[in-house]
DNA sequence: AGCACA
């Protein structure tokens, strides 16, 4: 121990570290002020405000150990203390590495709901919400309290849910739902509060949570006839047209659901039959919509079988139904927009040739676009032995290459899954 | 004015 200042808590010298300790800091102080104050000196990349007993200590934890040496080294030879609103503030090195436990994006106040879920099968409703009928009463924010993996569908459809839990009380079923931020929340609040959840909207969302599911390593995702796409790199409007285009190649689609989960585009589309959303997948996965890169198609098997498309309209389209004006004339709760406007209607069996010149959102010249890349590159003995539900007479307009074929270019030499 | 919370 040739250390001199080995006493077991204070001592001058502290080990340098890039958490800093605060002390004497004015009543609840913010986090705002104390990157204020360390911001001049480095990246500030986490705080904690109002500890101790007094709540007037902080940490300030520097991306890098010489920021947090640079700030230490100068108020240490400053005429002028550190201060926060005018108080002086006593700073030195936290005789810890790191700030532990502070809040996280995840953790703002807000951000969290909780929600009453009423309805006759209230009780049965288990965190995967797939028969979740009824949310009423979104009472109010609060903590959340056990943090779960799963997701509520219903929710995602508003950003990013970051953990729920389920339990029940005599006000009935509740849950508490946190997301990223308190916008995220106050938006599903006005969105939900009172209202019956419309099961599109519960099925539209519940892939999410199985590529949430995905991501941790739980993998499991059996075949369906049911794709989820996400469309990543989307320099490009995709439109529900353009993905009945692309998917329709590959059999009659049924459905097209599309919704956005965290600002990214994705999509449900429903074929009839499993061995058609293996073909599809097999030969869109990783291609792009557009040349260049752009609309990049990720493909993943839902586990939803049937879509249940409340509301056609140009996020949400069920092509099985012939006369879509009469579909569902009530306006959503969740404030789609309604009906009307179609302004076309497809269905699997009506591909007209020509018709990408139709194309509404065409976008602005993309190298082989959709002028020349109509239908996306298929085989010709797959279009004509596993394909009925494309006329010849669109054949002529297919160019091959349309998409972006990672390793060929062309055409892929896959074989589709027997049909 | 002297080192936290889940």
């Amino acid at each position: 121990m040739a250390s001199v200042s080995s006493q077991p808590q204070f001592r001058y010298t502290q080990p340098p570290s890039k958490v800093l300790h605060l002390r004497n800091l004015p009543w609840e102080c913010t986090e705002e002020e104390l990157i204020e104050l360390g911001k001049p000196f480095g990246k500030v990349v986490n705080t904690k405000c109002n500890v101790g007993a007094n709540r007037n200590q902080a940490f300030i934890e520097f991306a890098d150990l010489n920021q947090a040496i640079a700030m230490i080294s100068y108020y240490a030879s400053s005429s002028e203390p550190a201060q926060v609103r005018g108080k002086t503030v006593y700073l030195q090195y936290s005789n810890r590495q790191e700030i532990v436990n502070n809040k996280t994006t995840a953790d703002i106040a807000g951000n969290v709901l909780l929600v009453t879920i009423e309805g006759q099968d209230a009780r049965l409703v288990s965190i995967d919400v797939l028969h979740l009928d009824h949310v009423k009463g979104i009472i109010s924010n609060g903590s959340l309290v056990h943090p779960e993996k799963e997701h509520m569908c219903v929710f995602s459809a508003f950003g990013f849910v970051h953990k729920i839990t389920t339990f029940e009380k005599t006000a009935g079923f509740q849950a508490l739902v946190q997301f990223s931020d308190a916008e995220t929340a106050t938006s599903a609040k006005n969105a939900l509060d009172g209202r019956i959840i419309p099961r599109f909207e519960c099925e539209i969302s519940e892939p999410q949570e199985q590529f949430n599911l995905g991501v941790d390593g739980k993998k499991l995702e059996p075949e369906s006839n049911v794709l989820l796409a996400s469309i990543e790199n989307m320099q490009y409007a995709v439109t529900l047209d353009v993905l009945h285009m692309v998917f329709s190649a590959f059999g009659p689609v049924q459905k097209i659901a599309m919704f956005d989960k965290n600002g990214a585009l994705q999509a449900l589309i429903q074929y009839p039959d499993v061995q058609t959303a293996i073909v599809a997948k097999e030969a869109l996965e990783g291609h792009c919509i557009y040349d260049g890169g752009f609309c990049k198609l990720h493909l993943s098997y839902s586990r939803h079988t049937d879509l249940s498309i409340k509301v056609n309209n140009d996020r949400s389209r069920d092509y099985t139904i012939p006369n879509p004006a009469m579909v569902n004339p009530q306006p959503s709760v969740l404030g789609q927009q309604p009906v009307q406007t179609m302004g076309h209607q497809y269905n699997g069996t009506q591909y007209a040739p020509g018709r990408q010149q139709q194309q509404p959102t065409m976008p602005p010249q993309p190298s082989a676009g959709w002028g020349s890349s109509a239908v996306p590159p298929m085989p010709q003995h797959m279009m004509n032995n596993h394909n009925p539900y494309i006329p010849p007479a669109s054949m002529p307009q297919m160019t091959q290459g349309m998409m972006q074929m990672p390793g060929q270019g062309g055409i892929p030499p896959f074989r589709p899954t027997h049909m």
